[in-house]
DNA sequence: TGTATATCGGTATTATAATATCGATAACGG
DNA sequence: CCGTTATCGATATTATAATACCGATATACA
């Protein structure tokens, strides 16, 4: 007879939350302190049940009939549910362009993301300073992550060395990884890989592209 | 009566397909001339099933029992399929740190992904050239994208901007736009827009952290 | 103050994708 | 050369997510 305190919320709800978490913040700054399902729905384009259903999932207040949910009290559910308020430190591998680029990018912070170190295979960078974070060499992976009790890797090394560098991650006691490396990673089950494949993502534009052009 | 000839790929097909593909590659450099599906769901932790499917859906050429299909012959379709062997031309616009990253980067090339002119809004970037190309100011995206005939278009700028900016290549006769801002995009239906969330990937991973923690 | 209505939450239905099942068949070993 | 078996393709089932429906209710307005 335990209270069932997790409430279920789908891999696709969670990555609509940004999209409601930044909308919601516009809202906010504009003055609106009140918003409906069906309006949210509307501007980005998803049904109103989905939305209903998605601020149910992460929400505990209900929404008024003919008034819609505080838009307030959904940021602060959202930002609670999504980590963003709450700092994670992370390592990245890999500074080659992507990986410099992340070293460089302010936004992850905003995401509640840490980037406390960074390594890479190529002696040539290591012990260069990139956007004031010292590079060190590979094989200190896992001794750092563990002692620095880090749970968060990034991998934006080449397809050929993403796995070894993820074993020496989750040995080092990494629990999520977030991988930029167009290869399937094979990690123990208590271990979360977030792939990014941007070939995918290619794939999907392309195969769009080739049946729109076939109709002119 | 007429046959039907464009073969139904779903979505998460589509997204598995540089998987399968990178897999094959490696085999092929490996010799190995047939697989099964077994074997390749073994390797990328996938249902056997689905990877029979998947297969069936890029390919006409059948598997035959106790052996597999023809790598060869799988690794030519997925790139047809794909299109990683047809070069499509694409603009970018916004040269923060991502978007230099991604003019730096060579991978797009193996993709079939060319980036054949990038734009900024500030005009300090203005006629500097990042990686050999010289940055536009981006009221000329429109104008640019007819002219060159360009149908693809990567969006790497602030989320402010970034509405403002798929207009202007919408305008311009872009067909698929490739989302970097953490934004949703409003389009006309014939246009495909391909969201890459880093904050909802973040999301999910930050998700899995908790609850890994929690039960500690 | 009463009536119309937008929106709510919950439940039912439908759509989509993943997985299980099974008879058929080509390769392999004896 | 014949049984054994791994794998195939096709079909059935299950899981998951999206959407439609409906009675209840708070607000707005006559």
């Amino acid at each position: 007879m335990f209270v069932e305190n997790e409430k279920h919320i789908t891999i696709q709800a969670l990555h609509r939350m940004p999209y409601y978490l930044q909308k919601l913040r516009e809202l906010k700054n504009e003055g609106v302190e009140v918003i409906s399902a069906p309006k949210i729905a509307q501007m980005l384009n998803l049904n109103e049940v989905q939305v209903r259903k998605d601020f149910a999932a992460v929400s505990d207040s209900k929404g008024k009939p003919k008034a819609g949910f505080s838009v307030l009290e959904l940021i602060s559910q959202m930002e609670e549910l999504l980590g963003f308020n709450n700092t994670d430190d992370a390592v990245l591998v890999g500074v080659g362009s992507l990986g410099h680029a992340f070293l460089a990018y302010k936004g992850f912070e905003e995401y509640g993301l840490n980037i406390v170190a960074a390594f890479d295979l190529n002696p040539e960078f290591i012990g260069r300073e990139i956007s004031g974070k010292i590079i060190l060499p590979a094989d200190k992976i896992s001794e750092m992550c563990f002692r620095m009790g880090i749970h968060i890797g990034i991998i934006t090394v080449p397809e050929e060395q993403a796995q070894k560098v993820c074993d020496q991650l989750v040995a080092g006691g990494v629990l999520a990884i977030w991988n930029f490396a167009p290869v399937h990673l094979s990690v123990p089950e208590n271990v979360l890989v977030k792939n990014e494949n941007l070939a995918a993502s290619l794939a999907v534009l392309s195969k769009h592209l080739k049946e729109k052009m076939k109709n002119l």
